[in-house]
RNA sequence: CGGGGUGUGGCGCAGCUUGGUAGCGCGUCCGCUUUGGGAGCGGAAGGCCGUCGGUUCGAAUCCGGCCACCCCGACCA
């Protein structure tokens, strides 16, 4: 007797599947106004994790927070031109306000740069005052045509960095350490996402950018995501705002700049790259409920033992639920951490009491083995930083698998049908990344051979890595 | 904006062709029995069938207008 599976199987519809998990693991559910999204608890767990963590190395690197408005003068965004372009199509703007037509509309900012350094203007006056570097956790708004959950939503939350700097080899070292030490090191660390560092191509740049570097993972079904981009900005919004200082030559020069952003994205990343057929699989590190302590049945010894480990974990430093709802059927609660990927399970029963065991399940690697109850303190945390280790490993392996060298146009499209392309940029060009767009496929990003980051599109050398991107 | 489709309890759908005053699954609530992998049985609540108009003794069903949403084509963290 097969029952129905809890979700619809990846190799069905990969789609499916993400929605179901998204709506079982009671992540999110849509918003009422189409494209928007409310992230409910368990979801926002994720994301207060990812938070912190991050928020932590974006500190170590010298950044400050702060917070600037949400509303933004529509004629800030106009003054960098490439800057409109790109994002007047996705621009939400508001005409009215207090019930009358507003003078001058406002939008509702996409992203900050504009707004940011209309006062970097006012706050550099000297060589003395940079590099000034600056964070915000906040809000932005795209209008969305095809909004998926966490990947694409008209609204989604993210952290912005801004940074002004006297040189541009300054920004320039500055933006790739951001790449690197910040957002290579968070997901590869605790995302345990294996992630390609590249640079865009002009073509896949950030409107109002002179570089643009991004980290770009591949989901489960073999497509890419990009989950992090660090800009280089030149000096294209320092002339727009005039954002100048004094250097210590006595000349007045524009500062040279950085952006950078990462979002809520990250935690569709985390389902497409980590669930399997039984849900999610959140990384121990990441995970704000590390082990789930269950009482199999009804029965007072149980729960009062149940308790006692829950507590006995959490002391020994672990996140720790304790699941002693005993109306809910078991079957039905293992199913549920299942769905919600918490990487260990303790399950204990009669039968584990008298035998002073416990049931210890694994959601990464899978299944389960009895256990002595008086070394769950030092087998779990084992247990989690193996499960750790398979998780980045189980996705570097993927990637590698489904990623072909190829030497023309049409082999990188087919390529690009079941996971990622590696063609010469030289052999591809700005013509073969426009003829491969027509079918759906993207220049994702440039690397070089040896898997460094090209500090050029015509450094020798450099490849391309092709592929369909969600 | 161009092409295709759908609007029926919270969610997913049937009913429409051949008009007769609304049904199924899931979920929810209550009770009892259960609990070592999505529980069973009994009971209950919940819908002016997107909207406006027309035809008719009678419209979820037929006709027309409007609205909304979904899918496919160009952008995007």
């Amino acid at each position: 007797m097969a029952k129905a599976p809890v979700l619809t199987p990846q190799a069905d519809d990969f789609p499916r599947w993400y929605q179901d998990l998204i709506s079982k693991a009671e992540l999110a559910d849509n918003g009422p106004v189409r494209g928007t999204m409310v992230i409910r608890p368990y979801g926002y767990g994720l994301w207060e994790r990812m938070q912190a963590d991050m928020d932590a190395r974006i500190k170590a690197v010298g950044a400050q927070n702060a917070y600037f408005p949400l509303f933004i003068p529509q004629s800030y965004l106009t003054r960098e031109a490439q800057h409109v372009e790109g994002f007047a199509p996705e621009l939400a703007v508001v005409t009215h306000g207090g019930g009358k037509e507003l003078e001058e509309p406002v939008v509702v900012r996409p992203t900050s740069e504009t707004i940011i350094n209309e006062y970097f203007s006012k706050w550099v006056q000297s060589y003395r005052d940079l590099p000034l570097l600056i964070n915000q956790w906040a809000n932005v708004v795209r209008w969305e045509m095809r909004p998926r959950l966490f990947l694409r939503t008209s609204e989604f939350l993210w952290q912005e960095g801004h940074t002004a700097h006297a040189t541009q080899e300054d920004a320039r070292v500055f933006a790739s350490r951001i790449q690197r030490d910040v957002y290579a090191d968070f997901m590869e660390n605790v995302l345990a996402m294996d992630v390609v560092l590249g640079r865009k191509t002009t073509k896949e740049r950030f409107a109002g950018a002179i570089n643009t570097l991004t980290l770009e993972g591949m989901m489960g079904d073999g497509k890419a995501l990009q989950l992090g981009t660090s800009h280089e900005l030149g000096q294209n919004f320092a002339k727009a705002f005039n954002t100048t200082y004094l250097s210590k030559e006595g000349t007045q020069e524009h500062v040279w700049q950085t952006s950078w952003g990462s979002t809520t994205r990250m935690i569709g990343a985390l389902v497409m790259m980590h669930g399997d057929d039984n849900g999610l699989r959140v990384p121990p590190r990441l995970a704000h409920v590390q082990a789930v302590v269950l009482a199999i049945k009804d029965d007072e010894a149980v729960v009062a033992k149940v308790r006692e480990v829950g507590e006995k974990l959490r002391a020994a430093g672990l996140r720790v639920v304790v699941d002693d709802r005993t109306d809910t059927p078991f079957g039905r609660r293992a199913v549920d951490w299942e769905l919600k990927g918490v990487p260990l399970r303790v399950e204990i029963g009669p039968r584990d009491l008298e035998a002073g065991t416990a049931m210890l399940a694994r959601r990464i690697p899978g299944g389960k083995e009895p256990v002595a109850l008086d070394s769950l303190e030092t087998l779990l945390p084992k247990a989690l930083e193996e499960d750790q280790a398979r998780l980045l490993q189980e996705s570097r392996e993927r990637r590698l698998a489904r990623t072909v060298d190829v030497g023309s146009v049409a082999e990188a499209a087919e390529a690009a049908a079941t996971g990622w392309a590696r063609i010469p940029w030289s052999e591809l060009g700005p013509e073969g990344e426009a003829k491969l767009a027509e079918q759906g496929v993207t220049v994702r990003c440039l690397v070089g051979e040896d898997g460094s980051v090209p500090l050029s599109e015509d450094a020798p050398g450099t490849l391309a890595i092709v592929a369909r991107a969600y």
